[in-house]
Formats: structure tokens, C-alpha cells, sequence
DNA sequence: TTGAAAGCGGTACCAA
DNA sequence: TTGGTACCGCTTTCAA
């Protein structure tokens, strides 16, 4: 049996309320009792219950992560550094992957509601209405996806789609393919959004092919539809879907950057090692992670009530091997 | 504020206790009472309190999941397993990273100790007896390592190895090198054992080229060691050490494999899609998180009085385009 | 079959 | 400054 207040009580001679306050705020107690309650405390290798104590304070120290694909190497950067910092801050963080299925992430929320001070939803799939459902229960941070009321973390696709957009464009490339990622996905709206402003701004054509898996299998499945297109530049949703593209234009023949250029997003960490390496339009995963834990622990503290935070990350393109001037 | 027992209790005009009896043993009241709490506990949504209920029964319905480092593909794969099997039984997941650092392991334990039923140590880093210090608190499973008296999940690396030395001689190698990953890794001392046995059982060389960290940047750091010996081909402790060699032989202009044959190990989902897709050793990354889940189960339920459960899971050589002939 | 009451391990309030 | 005590939400004796 693990030790608990009493022995610590019994063992230091005073009430277990010393004890208590000994440890949660040694100014309140007379210096001696304290040391005797410290000592006790040490002797016994004494740590309070966080369970026990959540029940009375209401507070966890515990944080709910939901996201739909940990395959997805974004994921896990994103999740690296939410539990880095959580750490910092003493808590701890529950994982729940919902397998790109949005039916799986109501009920995953309230699986973990009663044991976490507040929720981080990675690009969450459901409807805004669903995840509005859940408000009352607990704070809520979204990441890569804006929902009203929650606040957000979210990267600035536009601008990421400005900057792929003008690269191409100074290639010679004038009409564009867009690879989109899941319907349901609110990322993939708005990296469209910033890429039809984009080449509208530079009078350039863009086809969109249809909708895929944010994998590498969904882009494999979409390359031979923009090969049937005028496009000699793609742009996919992410860098997986990416990926797939150039893999199948390899099995098919076709050459990369020379018949057709391709951009990625995210900048996965694998995005450089590929042959030829993805050029890919960057986000801050660590910042992600960081600046969602931020959010959530202020407004946990109530700190939220200047109006809902709303921060956006700066996006980079990085130039690579896959983007080359427009064939002839 | 939530629902609770007595709300059900009041609303059905029953007692606590025979609330808590009819959801629990619906056989143990009278049809009639049952009826009367079930509707109740549905208008008002009831859902126990799983942490309130973990004070008494002790049973938390969580395990603790924790990792060296979420960046490596190989992980996620796991974890992905860990957390869908995991659900099947209605446990959660709380996930620790502890970024290769030995010493983050045991306070990683600590921390998540009061709230979880059980731990899945994947790679753990820390030395056997620090591990097994944590032994009386709470059941634990190894993976990827074996630590008496832990049950373990692993990979047969000795078959995995046979079968990378069977196909390089095959191709005319006579001559091999191996890039370690972390001293303090369990699956390197494993691999490295089987590849021993493997070059001896044929009369080929070995050579050891240092300890690296388990990333392509260590790879890369490896690549011009590698070449400064007689191997024509090299082994790596896994497939981020091998895609790293590869890319610091590409940035030498070292063909691969015309110059030099590469095998990885572990088989992430992207080894795949390098060029040269890369040769290596596929471990069941699904399976191990399943009979990860599996065995901590069954070692909570006290059902594992038989000794400790050792699962080995099979290896399978993936051959692909970054091996070949041996140069003459 | 049911209800009352005692905890699980803490925290917080109140009176001393 | 300290100790006694109620209570967080639930499960589990123990009587009735």
C-alpha cells in the first residue's frame, strides 16, 4: 500500500491538516512543525495522490490531446512539444488518436473529461456544432482549425500559399493543380482559400483534383489525374500527399521537377530526404504544440475572459529540389 | 457541475447504493428498481465518475504509455496500436516522452504511478534495476527490450539479422559495417549480438562503426566513417540511421547501391519512399503495441502466475532498391 | 432487496 | 498556528 497523509501525520506527531498545509504552503505553519512534517515526509518517500486530490481541488494536472492520425509525422511533432511543455508546467497529457474517423471524437473528449483540466484537439474533424457540444465541460484549445468560441493556433496557410504561389510563378509556371486533403478538414479549406486568392492575384489557372486520404496512398491515387491536366505544378495538401505524388510520377516515368513541379505542406521531417528533396511550405510544429499548451493553461486559469486568443503562426516556404522551372 | 450518484439516487427515488448496484450488477435489484435508475441515469446523462470510482476500487482504467522519442516514426506506429487496442477495452492512454534521456524515465513513472493500472515501456533507456526499482508499484511490460522480471514484447532481431547477412552475401558482400545506435538501447545490444552471429556463421568482416543517436543526423555523422573502411555494405541500428547514410552518401556522390549497399531496420512507413527505397528489416510495429496491451492486461488481472510472458514477434526482410551487387 | 454509513486520500473550512 | 471535521463522487460492507 502506498503511503498516505496519515502515515505522514502519525510518524511527524500532528494532524493531518498540518501535514497538508506543511506541504502546500510551508509560510502557514510554524517553522518547526514544518520541519518535523518535511522530514516525516521525506522519511516515507510521501507523495500526495493526485487522484484523491482532483477530487476535492477539481483540478487534474491532467491535459487531453485528441488528434486523428499519429501515422502522420506532423502529428507527432506537434504532440512532442505539447508534452515537453505540459511537463513544464507538471502536467500530464492523455492521448487519444481517432483514426481520422470524426465520429470518434466526441466520444473520445468525454472518455477523458472527468480526468483532464482542459483539452488540446489537433485538427479536429467533427462538426463545429459537435465540438461546441463539449464547451461546458472543459476548456478547449483547437489547433490548425478555427472554431468558435475556442481559442485557436493555426498557421498562416494564405500566406504560405502567397509564397509557393510566387516561387512558381517566377518558374514560368502559369496554371497549377491542387491536390485537396480530407472535406472535413478545415486546414485543407483553408490552404485551398489562400491558394485560389494566390493564383487569382497573379491571373494564374488552377485545377483542383478531387479530395484524398492526407496520406501517401491518397496522393499516389490523385498523380494520374493531374497528369491529365494543363498543370505543370502541383501543390498538395501536405507533404504526405505530396510524397505520393512524386512517388507515383517516379513509377510512372515522369519527371520531377522537369514535366512537373510539386510543393508539399508542413515540412515534415522526412520532406528533405526524399529524391528529388520536397520543396514544402513550413509551419512551426513545436510552436504549435507550445503556443496551444499556453492557450489552454490561461484560459484553465480564467485568464481568457480578454476575448477568445487566436494566434497565428508564420508559414515559410522552403525551396527544394521538386520545384523547377516550367517545361516549354 | 456535473451529474452525479445522488442526482440519479434522487431523480429514481432510490438510494445511492442501489443506483450504483443497478448499473453495475443489474441482477442484484429488482427488475422494477433497475428500470426506474436506468431511465433516470439516462434523462440526465449519468455517467459515473471514473476518477472518484478509481479512489475506492483502485482501478484507474488507464495505462501509461512511455517513449524515448516521438520523432522516430518507428513510435507512433506503436503508440497508434497501443492507443486503438487500448480503447477496445475502455482504457486511456497517457503518453510520456522522455527525449532519449535515461534519467526522465523513472520520475516519468512516478508521475503518471497514482492514475494508471499499469505501464507499457517502449525502448526504455534507463539501466535494468533502475526500472525494476519502480517494479512493486505497478505492473509493467517492456517493449523492445527484455528486463527480468518484466513480461517483454520484441522483435527477433537474430532471425532479422540472419536474413540481411543471407541476402548481402548473396549479392557478392563479403565485408560489412554496422552503425550502433544509443549504448544504452537494448534492441542495438540485440542487433548487434544477431549480427554478429550472423557475419561469423558466414566467415564475413565486421566492422563496428561507433554509437550514434538514433536520427538521420547521426547516419549522416556515420556515413564518412563507414567509408573509410573496407565494407561494401552496411547495416544500421535502425531506418532514420540508415536514411541518413544515405543522404550523406548521395551528398558525396556515393552511389547506392553501386558503391555500397544500405540496410535499415524497423521498416517506418517511409523507408519506402527514399531513393533508393531502402532494404531493411520490418518489425511488426502493430503487433508488438497490441500484445504490449495484451500482456499488461493480462499481468493486471494477476494472470501471469504461469512466469513472465516473453512474446517475440517475427522479422521480415523487406528488399528493396538501396542494396545490390557487391562491387568487384 | 434495499438503505445507511464508512471509507478511498486528500483539501478546506471552522473553531479553538 | 493548529486540530477537528465535512466533503469531493463513488463503492462496499453491514444491517434491516
Amino acid at each position: 500500500m502506498a503511503v498516505t497523509i496519515k502515515d505522514v501525520a502519525r510518524l511527524a506527531g500532528v494532524s493531518q491538516s498540518s501535514v497538508c498545509r506543511a506541504l502546500a504552503d510551508p509560510a502557514r505553519v510554524r517553522p518547526e512543525t514544518r520541519d518535523r512534517v518535511e522530514r516525516a515526509a521525506h522519511e516515507l518517500d510521501y507523495h500526495p495522490n493526485r487522484v484523491a486530490r482532483s477530487l476535492i481541488t477539481g483540478r487534474t494536472l491532467n491535459i487531453g490531446v485528441v488528434l486523428p492520425d499519429l501515422a502522420n509525422p506532423f502529428f507527432p511533432s506537434v504532440v512532442k512539444a505539447i508534452q515537453t511543455r505540459a511537463r513544464g508546467f507538471d502536467y500530464a497529457v492523455f492521448l487519444s488518436d481517432t483514426d481520422e474517423d470524426p465520429a470518434l471524437e466526441v466520444p473520445a473528449i468525454r472518455a477523458l473529461a472527468e480526468q483532464v483540466d482542459g483539452f488540446l484537439l489537433c485538427s479536429p474533424r467533427a462538426a463545429d456544432e459537435e465540438l461546441r457540444s463539449n464547451a461546458r465541460e472543459k476548456p478547449i484549445v483547437v489547433l490548425n482549425r478555427r472554431v468558435t468560441p475556442f481559442p485557436s493556433v493555426t498557421a498562416d496557410s494564405a500566406d504560405g500559399m502567397r509564397q509557393a504561389v510566387a516561387h512558381l510563378h517566377a518558374l514560368g509556371h502559369r496554371s497549377v493543380a491542387y491536390v485537396a486533403g480530407p472535406r472535413t478538414s478545415w486546414s485543407n479549406r483553408d490552404r485551398l482559400r489562400g491558394l485560389r486568392a494566390a493564383t487569382a492575384a497573379r491571373g494564374m489557372d488552377l485545377v483542383e483534383a478531387g479530395n484524398v486520404a492526407p496520406t501517401v496512398d491518397g496522393g499516389a491515387a490523385a498523380a494520374d489525374l493531374v497528369l491529365a491536366t494543363p498543370a505543370t505544378a502541383v501543390l498538395a495538401y501536405n507533404d504526405l500527399t505530396a510524397l505520393g505524388l512524386i512517388q507515383r510520377f517516379h513509377a510512372r516515368g515522369v519527371d520531377v521537377p522537369g514535366r512537373i513541379s510539386v510543393v508539399g505542406f508542413d515540412d515534415i521531417h522526412l520532406a528533405a530526404l526524399v529524391v528529388p528533396p520536397l520543396t514544402t511550405v513550413a509551419i512551426a510544429k513545436e510552436q504549435i504544440g507550445r503556443a496551444g499548451v499556453d492557450l489552454l493553461l490561461a484560459s484553465m486559469a480564467g485568464r481568457d475572459s480578454t476575448g477568445t486568443a487566436r494566434r497565428v503562426l508564420p508559414t515559410q516556404l522552403i525551396v527544394r529540389g521538386s520545384t523547377g522551372p516550367a517545361p516549354v
